[in-house]
DNA sequence: TGTTTTCCCATGGTATCCCATTAAATCCCG
DNA sequence: CGGGATTTAATGGGATACCATGGGAAAACA
C-alpha cells in the first residue's frame, strides 16, 4: 500500500475528477468507496489526500507521539490548549467515490488549489497530493536539483566515480 | 537476489517489453506479478527497476537515514521541506506483469530513455536499469576505462606481486 | 422549481488476455 | 553419449476489458 506516479487528470465542467486506478488501487479493499482530503498543513496551494484507515492511522501516531501516552484523555477533555490532530480533522472531508471511480472536488479544495481544467495527482508514498499543474511543475523542477544535490552528498568525497 | 546480466529486448509495436527470465527470477516469489520502474534521480535518460518489495525497502532506508527515528510524523505532515523518498514515490509507477511476463512500458519511460525498437535491461545488483542501446554502449566503453584505473587504484605499491 | 448532485450510458484510446510461432535450452531415453 | 522430444523464452497479433472522459437523465437539495 503506497502511492506512487503522477497523472495529470481533467476537471470536467461538473467539477468532476478521476481518481486514478493506482491509487484506487491502493485503498483498503473493504472501504474503496472512499476516502479522505485535507489541506496541507504548511504548504498553501496544496491539497492531500489517504485513505480513511491511512488518515486515521496518521492522527492516531500524531497524538500519540505529541502527547503522552495519557494523551487521549487529556484532548478529550482539555478544549483549551492546541490539539493538531483536531485541527487536521477540521480541514478535512470524507469525499465518496461514485462506482465508476470519480469523484466531486470539493469547492473550498478547488479553489485552494487554484485548479482551472486539470489536476495533477502525486503519489507520495503513505499519502497523495493534489496540485494545481504549473504550481507542481514549478515545485518538480526545483525538487530535482535538490534530489541530484542530495545523492552527491551521499558519496563520499574519497570515492571519485560519480562525475567526470 | 541480485539483477545481473544485459540484454537487449525488442519494443512490439504495442509498447511491450518482455521481462528477461533471469530477472522475473529475482522478483520474490509471492509478488512476482508486479514490480516497480522509477526515473533516475540524477541521471536522465536512465529508468532504474526493482521488485516492489525491494523499492520500498530502498525508500525506507532513505527515510531512516534522512531524518531521526521520530522523524517519520515529520514527513507525514511536513509538505513544505524536500522529501527524498517522496519525490521518488511520484516518480515511481507500479508495472503489472503479464502471465507470460512481458510489460508494456508506460509512455513516459519510453521518452525518458529515448526509445525507439529496443531497450537494454541491465542488472546492477539490487536493482536493474532501462537504457537506450546507444547510450547503454557508449557509457560501457566510458566505464570500462574507468573500471580498469579503478583496479588499477586497489594494488598496494608495497605489494610486490603483480605488476613492477 | 431551479440548482446541484448522483446514476447510468457512450466512446476513443490503451492495456490486458489469450493463442500462435520460432528458436534456444533442457530433458530423456535408449 | 547422442539426437530426438519436450520445455521455456522471446515475439507477433487478434479479441476483449478497462481507463479516463463526456454527457443525458433521474434524484436530492434548497
Amino acid at each position: 500500500m503506497a502511492f506512487r506516479s503522477e497523472i495529470l487528470i481533467k476537471l470536467d465542467k461538473k467539477g468532476r475528477v478521476q481518481m486514478p486506478a493506482a491509487f484506487r488501487d491502493e485503498l483498503p479493499v473493504d472501504d474503496r468507496n472512499a476516502f479522505v482530503l485535507y489541506h496541507s498543513p504548511n504548504l498553501p496551494g496544496v491539497v492531500n489526500g489517504n485513505s480513511r484507515s491511512g488518515f486515521d492511522a496518521m492522527l492516531d501516531r500524531l497524538r500519540g507521539e505529541v502527547l503522552g501516552p495519557k494523551g487521549s484523555i487529556k484532548v478529550a477533555l482539555d478544549d483549551e490548549a492546541f490539539d493538531p490532530a483536531g485541527y487536521l480533522s477540521a480541514s478535512a472531508r470524507t469525499i465518496a467515490l461514485e462506482p465508476d471511480g470519480r469523484f466531486s472536488l470539493p469547492g473550498e479544495f478547488a479553489e485552494a488549489i487554484g485548479v482551472a481544467d486539470g489536476v495533477i495527482l502525486a503519489g507520495k508514498g503513505e499519502k497523495f497530493q493534489l496540485w494545481n499543474p504549473g504550481r507542481w511543475q514549478a515545485r518538480k523542477d526545483a525538487d530535482r536539483a535538490k534530489m541530484a544535490a542530495f545523492v552527491r552528498g551521499l558519496t563520499p568525497e574519497n570515492f571519485d566515480g560519480g562525475d567526470a
